[in-house]
RNA sequence: GCCUAGAUACUU
């Protein structure tokens, strides 16, 4: 089973949903029985699939046989699953039935919530659920964080985003590649381009290596304000490393 | 048990 968990997860990841299905349609008849791992597996293709009423039913299917249930991973991806499809009401069932079942929502999944108000631009509601997981003894992270941050960024309130970050580093939580990446982009696109070459600065001091969109997202920012000159020479230097 | 779930750019 675990090869063969193995190969569903690099299928799952190149977005070979059709194979996945396939696959585990092929371990099943060589009598190969899957495993929380591979069910889960096989929940996140159908979502990807767009199918995510299949993906529920499986779950369910998963809930009727009382040992080997369902965990806080095959809940959290049929949460997703939903979220991704902006049918947030549906989420949000998903998640009262988990608790109801006993099986706690994580940081992951509260993230999940987080992303779908905010790709509704709900942002508010968003920071609430942010802030209110911890009564439910779940601390946010810096992905749950950095959800929130980035649909300030995409709304042009960078002050709201900038106060979002620094409540994060007051958490102890250092800010990883992916925040800066944020911060950066949303100075980018309101062309504060001055900022935008001091965070970069300061993200390096602080140790943090530039990535890839790290430099795609600075050098478009530097294109549009027409400084081709900084885009070149940052270009140069991405292709250096 | 790094066999499974959540965040960022460009392009489309």
């Amino acid at each position: 089973v675990h090869s063969c968990n193995t190969l569903l997860g690099v299928l799952l990841k190149s977005n070979h949903v059709q194979l996945c299905w396939k696959f585990y349609q092929q371990m099943s008849r060589n009598g190969i029985s899957p495993n929380i791992y591979t069910k889960n597996m096989i929940i996140h293709a159908l979502c990807k699939a767009g199918n995510v009423e299949e993906a529920e039913r499986v779950l369910l299917e998963m809930e009727e046989k009382g040992w080997e249930g369902p965990d806080v991973v095959s809940y959290t991806t049929v949460v997703d699953g939903y979220c991704r499809k902006g049918e947030v009401e549906k989420a949000f069932e998903i998640v009262e039935k988990m608790k109801k079942k006993q099986i706690e929502p994580n940081v992951v999944t509260y993230s999940a919530l987080i992303g779908a108000l905010c790709k509704q631009r709900n942002v508010l509601e968003a920071e609430k659920l942010l802030k209110e997981m911890r009564k439910s003894g779940v601390d946010a992270d810096k992905v749950a964080y950095a959800t929130v941050i980035d649909a300030f960024c995409k709304l042009g309130k960078l002050a709201e985003a900038g106060r979002l970050a620094d409540e994060m580093v007051q958490k102890g939580l250092i800010p990883n590649v992916v925040v800066y990446n944020t911060l950066l982009h949303g100075l980018c696109r309101k062309g504060k381009m001055k900022k935008a070459g001091e965070l970069f600065q300061e993200m390096q001091r602080r140790k943090l290596v530039p990535d890839m969109i790290t430099y795609t997202t600075v050098i478009d920012g530097y294109c549009k304000e027409g400084n081709m000159h900084e885009a070149f020479r940052l270009h140069n230097e991405m292709v250096e490393k």
